[in-house]
DNA sequence: TACACAATGTTATATTATAACAATTAACAC
DNA sequence: GTGTTAATTGTTATAATATAACATTGTGTA
């Protein structure tokens, strides 16, 4: 096996729940929710989670250790992404603004370090919670 | 007590250690390191650090769950942090980039938030590591 | 002094994540 | 089909990170 084409069984569940809450989730809260499915041990969880990072299927939130579908169809594998989080209901959107991921993308530190990857999160009152 | 001017024994010993050792460092290792100090358990740190980052004194590496000393003099209070951090030695350093600062601070959404703070980790590897 | 609030100390527990090892399954070369 | 290799799974245990709850002490100020 050269390449992974198709998801296992346990990724796929995995997948298929995050995207239907559409939210981000916090992996024990899969691993309860996924019990019938047959996932009932923390590492199932996790495994699945790992590889759907990696081939950019899910975002990790990481302020909020929490996952996210990725909603860029394009990330094919995530290696920049933006989140906007309110701090207020915890509502979190991948931001996509290709102006701003051309800007970071061609950022170059003044140590001349080679960048590959990004994450870039967004904190503040989302348009609800700031009339209230 | 209106404001705090100083900082509190527990939040000096832990400023003090974290800017001593000048990378970033974890939770459970400033606590085995800072027995004899009198921390013993655990929330004395994580009082200490999240005091810390509240006044902007230290900056938290959320990918790596690590604690770091703030290096820009006008960290007054931590809203716009950003670092590079190899991941081949796990070297990170915090970025003073007034043009990105200032891209990022302006940045506006589609959704129209509004923003008080961000966050970005640039991924990659530093100068020694890639010509290794 | 009395008040308010910040900080501390302490025990227990919650939450997030990985180690280690055995067994099974899937892709592919031959 | 057989053998090989790597991915995936299952399982138990444990490591690492972080907070709850409550009693107590310290500190600035009216």
């Amino acid at each position: 096996m050269l390449k992974q084409e198709t998801l296992s069984k346990n990724q796929q569940i995995v997948l298929d729940y995050i995207e239907k809450v559409n939210e981000p989730i916090k992996a024990y809260s899969i691993l309860h929710n996924l019990q019938k499915k047959g996932i009932k041990a923390p590492l199932q969880v996790y495994r699945a989670l790992d590889k759907l990072v990696e081939i950019g299927k899910i975002h990790k939130i990481e302020s909020r250790n929490a996952f996210v579908a990725c909603k860029n169809s394009n990330c094919q594998i995530s290696k920049a992404t933006a989140f906007s989080i309110c701090e207020s209901c915890e509502e979190v959107s991948e931001i996509s603004d290709s102006k701003l991921s051309k800007y970071l993308k061609n950022f170059q530190d003044k140590a001349g370090m080679k960048f590959n990857k990004y994450n870039l999160e967004f904190f503040g009152l989302c348009k609800k919670c700031s009339v209230k």
